[in-house]
DNA sequence: ATCTAATCCCTGTATATACATGTTTCATGG
DNA sequence: CCATGAAACATGTATATACAGGGATTAGAT
């Protein structure tokens, strides 16, 4: 019976894969990020808006693979910042989210510190291997999704 | 100025890449383990006491990338559920986690879900890829840690 | 014009995660 | 044997994440 488990659970977890990967990675990134005050989540949606502009804050949800609920709290530090400002839209519903000039001074702050992390990462890859995630990341949230 | 961040940040960062993956592919696991009130991580611990055995409680963290303090955490609701159980060591330091007959009966009846998620998810995947992604995102988290 | 259902967001609650700091216990040099 | 530093874990605090459920607003049918 205990066999019986252990038999069957040996088959790696691409669920536990890539959380464990995703904290190691984060840390690295967090490391180079904390000089600037800012962690890699911030980072990413600062990055985001940056591209973006304004955006609908669920459609932000949505294209980060984020819960409204959680798009909603994760933007909160990012405006007491002041590196993001939210306001009502013409369908009161709505809320749409930019990144502020102080966001834009701050993103550009950062970004070395990114660079950093980045280039500690790919420093330890096979190049092929950093190629093929990037490539193939994007794939795997969008078939999660569908699932 | 603007040009200058946004040609930089162009580079698809592997951060979060793998943070959007993990989230949604995350949430397909917990849809499933929902079933049996197991989240993802918790399941993953239980696996991973079924195959250890009694560990040291920092070597748990050390082995999943997780920090000391969260595996503290993460620990707790498990124990809650009776699934786990804690001992002080000879070393009056030291944590001894083991997983208990409750714990190994729960994590019989998680299986079904986790494999249910675990097909959907290689079902949507080249196979070519998901052998990939095993293969390759444990040395990812080996490779951050040493970074 | 009104009623109903859908949309968009928020709050409550719980877990997950990590850093800074604190506490207890052990090991080790003197 | 004692002092000091290291080791192992916990707590305080903050962010990240998600689900359940709730409130406001709008769209659509009648």
């Amino acid at each position: 019976m205990v066999e019986d488990v252990t038999r069957t659970v040996r088959t790696p977890c691409l669920c536990h894969a890539l959380r464990k990967a995703s904290r190691a990675v984060s840390r690295l990134y967090d490391d180079e990020l904390r000089t600037v005050g800012l962690r890699t989540t911030q980072f990413s949606l600062l990055a985001y808006l940056h591209r973006t502009g304004e955006v609908r804050q669920g459609d932000l949800g949505e294209l980060m693979s984020l819960e409204e609920t959680t798009v909603t709290r994760n933007v909160r530090p990012l405006v007491s910042g002041g590196w993001v400002s939210v306001r009502v839209g013409i369908d009161r519903r709505e809320k749409w989210v930019t990144i502020t000039e102080a966001g834009i001074a701050k993103l550009k702050e950062a970004l070395p510190a990114w660079v950093r992390a980045q280039r500690k990462m790919k420093a330890v890859l096979p190049e092929q291997v950093w190629q093929n995630l990037l490539a193939v990341l994007p794939d795997v949230a969008q078939a999660a999704v569908q699932g």
